[in-house]
DNA sequence: AGGTTTCTGGAACGAATAGTCAAATAAAGA
DNA sequence: TCTTTATTTGACTATTCGTTCCAGAAACCT
């Protein structure tokens, strides 16, 4: 039993992950994928499927690791009003390519037209909403925030805050531009 | 000289508005383009020139009509707190078919990857938040805008909520939860 | 080393793509 | 009615697409 060389799996999902969000679904080929993981065509498909798997894959995995991130970021400050304006700036300032955010992006591409693809967003916007919410319930407990915030509303508009920093980011906005308009997102909470 | 039928060059470029918004540029081959305008393939490339131009009326000429859509939605209000509020939420309300903001789904789809897509995003985005920011110094001139706000910034905030609620509905999202969202960032402003 | 297994590269395929050409059709003015 | 002209239709080209097949190269294990 042999087993040679064995390219990196995930470095290859990640390098999929990045041209599917700069250039769209349809918008990438198959030999630009095989292009920007680094890996023979067959190998593409023996590991991945199609292009569509990869897809799916690459969206779940990317969305999954996304809500993950932010969940730290909200643990890892004390202070919940701080924590929520460090996952949003902290997103600003994390802006150096031009791939949009794919999870975005499969809304904008596919609407409600791709079953799993719909699935994966619903699921992934329902974490990310659900971990605001309880930020933000915490920060109501504390005193932070004011007792007439809904957390669910509030989350939602959270979630849209970041939604339209991702789009502003994506058309080309600079650090400060993003750091304000998170700025004026976050007066909605004090 | 005669003149024969003449198609409606308006309605079949508001048709493939619709299909863009829809399916993105990529997605929408040639043949849905004709179908959905209800003309022949011929008639479209002499009309049009080819599928990039169409797409550039497309988006140049959905921009400039939504810019104005909010222009006169802002300047027939009195109260220029109100009349963002109604902007917001008439937009809210108006969500029914499943297709997307093209001027959202261009920059989602090419960044700023295509100059001219580009331009017109930009340019148009710069019209969105000026007369956002005029709103925005009116309401504070008549004190119901709190001085601290700067109208630049407050304008900017109030276009990533917009792309956030577009992307929110294009995602599934009901009327009642863009109506909590757009209430939530009103609050901001107050 | 030898053998086994994975990966790569190129060739090939059918389907779909954007765009063009020419003939057919239908409406308007003479 | 007859000509003119815009539109439609279908055939056509060339390219690109996603996918599969196959032969060769490379790496690990014994």
């Amino acid at each position: 039993m042999a087993r040679p060389k064995a390219f990196d799996r995930g470095a290859a999902l990640a390098a999929a992950t990045k041209t599917f969000a700069t250039y769209g679904y349809e918008g990438t080929s198959t030999e630009a994928l095989v292009k920007s993981m680094g890996i023979g065509r067959q190998s593409m498909y023996d590991t991945f499927g199609d292009k569509r798997a990869l897809y799916l894959e690459a969206l779940q995995h990317y969305c999954f690791e996304s809500v993950g991130q932010i969940a730290v970021t909200l643990q890892a400050t004390g202070s919940p009003l701080t924590a929520i304006e460090a996952a949003l700036l902290g997103f600003a300032a994390r802006i150096q390519d031009d791939s949009m955010c794919l999870g975005v992006g499969s809304v904008c591409e596919f609407g409600r037209r791709d079953r799993e693809v719909t699935a994966i967003g619903k699921s992934s916007a329902a974490s990310m909403q659900n971990i605001f919410a309880a930020t933000i319930q915490r920060g109501k407990d504390l005193g932070e925030i004011p007792p007439e915030i809904d957390p669910k509303n509030a989350a939602r508009f959270i979630n849209a805050t970041f939604i339209g920093l991702k789009v502003m980011a994506r058309g080309g906005a600079t650090h400060d531009e993003l750091r304000a308009t998170a700025r004026m997102a976050l007066r909605c909470l004090a």
